[in-house]
DNA sequence: CTATTAATAT
DNA sequence: AATATTAATA
């Protein structure tokens, strides 16, 4: 137990890539222009919308980085969202009234971003190696130095993360010692995401911690690698990736889900995964234009991913998914 | 004004 | 339930 306190972190930049070996993260953000010539609606119907479009899912917004107006080079019939059975486009037809007349096209909503096991991970690597003290979101962000990231997303995966930390400093002190059924389990269905990455000993004893051996780095290691972002607004490039690349990556993440989320999207009658990846996508400043090729590979993986859930009552959901580094 | 956290909404 | 968004506060 102390032992690994000891190298706990001895190991974190072992399964932490430096930025420049920083394997091609990924970030998954919609394609505007993608969404636009869709003519992707802003159904104002706060009050539940119809029946059919539920690939409507959007309300107004207002908050930050997008990137700069995607470059519309991305014309690229790269349609293939879901291969769904020929013209399926037909829902694309003036989905919400409203977007005929608004624009709110070029605000897009960002897809709910799906903490995987692997981005969790760097995101409790992150915090360990900031330590408690340091570990806020925008720090985090930056460490993790994934892409597309934003510091809400942080926030509010950390909210999650301190909750269960707290539940679990408390179910440790107190003693499960409760029958077990009421106390609410550590790992199973109940932190299902969190249970999968080690949390740090000194997150759940600080105290100890504290007393003895203080691994926390809290003031050296230099670390953020990152580009660094200056001012709060983020690039996004898409890049093409190798299609065989992106392919395995793609076929690594379905397995991936099959044995971690395996009750999320896997099995479902109506789930379905349609995700992709990118490659590499550092924050880079480069002429807003200059969209590789994309992918226009084979396979028809896309530059982001975009899910659609029906289970929810939400409707459409777009889903993003961020990759990992691929340390793991 | 910006970032963080807590609360709340979807 | 998992994330996002808002509100209040530091």
């Amino acid at each position: 137990m102390r032992e690994e306190d000891s190298n706990w972190f001895a190991r974190w930049e072992d399964e932490l890539p430096p930025p420049e070996e920083l394997m091609p993260l990924s970030q998954t953000l919609i394609t505007p222009d993608l969404a636009i010539a869709f003519d992707i609606p802003s159904p104002h119907t706060p009050t539940a919308p119809p029946t059919a479009t539920p690939t409507t899912p959007n309300h107004h917004l207002h908050h930050h980085q997008q990137p700069q107006p995607q470059p519309p080079s991305n014309p690229s019939p790269s349609h293939q969202q879901q291969p769904s059975s020929g013209g399926d486009f037909a829902d694309s037809g003036d989905l919400g009234s409203g977007a005929a007349g608004e624009e709110p096209a070029r605000t897009l909503k960002r897809p709910r971003l799906v903490w995987t096991p692997q981005l969790h991970k760097r995101f409790v690597d992150a915090v360990a190696h900031l330590g408690i003290k340091n570990a806020v979101p925008k720090t985090i962000m930056q460490l993790m130095s994934v892409d597309g990231l934003t510091r809400e997303n942080v926030a509010s995966h950390l909210q999650k993360y301190r909750l269960y930390l707290k539940r679990m400093q408390g179910l440790s002190a107190a003693g499960p010692g409760g029958g077990g059924a009421g106390g609410g389990g550590s790992d199973a269905a109940t932190d299902h995401l969190f249970a999968s990455s080690p949390v740090p000993a000194h997150f759940l004893h600080p105290a100890a911690a504290a007393a003895g051996g203080r691994p926390n780095s809290e003031h050296f290691l230099p670390f953020v690698p990152v580009p660094a972002m200056h001012h709060q607004q983020h690039h996004h490039q898409m890049a093409a990736a190798a299609a065989g690349a992106a392919a395995m990556q793609h076929a690594q993440l379905q397995q991936q889900f099959h044995r971690q989320a395996a009750g999320h999207f896997g099995s479902p009658p109506n789930g379905h995964f349609e995700h992709a990846f990118l490659s590499r996508q550092q924050q880079q400043q480069q002429p807003q234009n200059q969209q590789q090729p994309f992918n226009r590979m084979g396979g028809g993986v896309s530059g982001y991913v975009e899910d659609m859930e029906s289970a929810n009552a939400s409707g459409g959901r777009k889903v993003l998914t961020l990759f990992p580094t691929g340390d793991d």
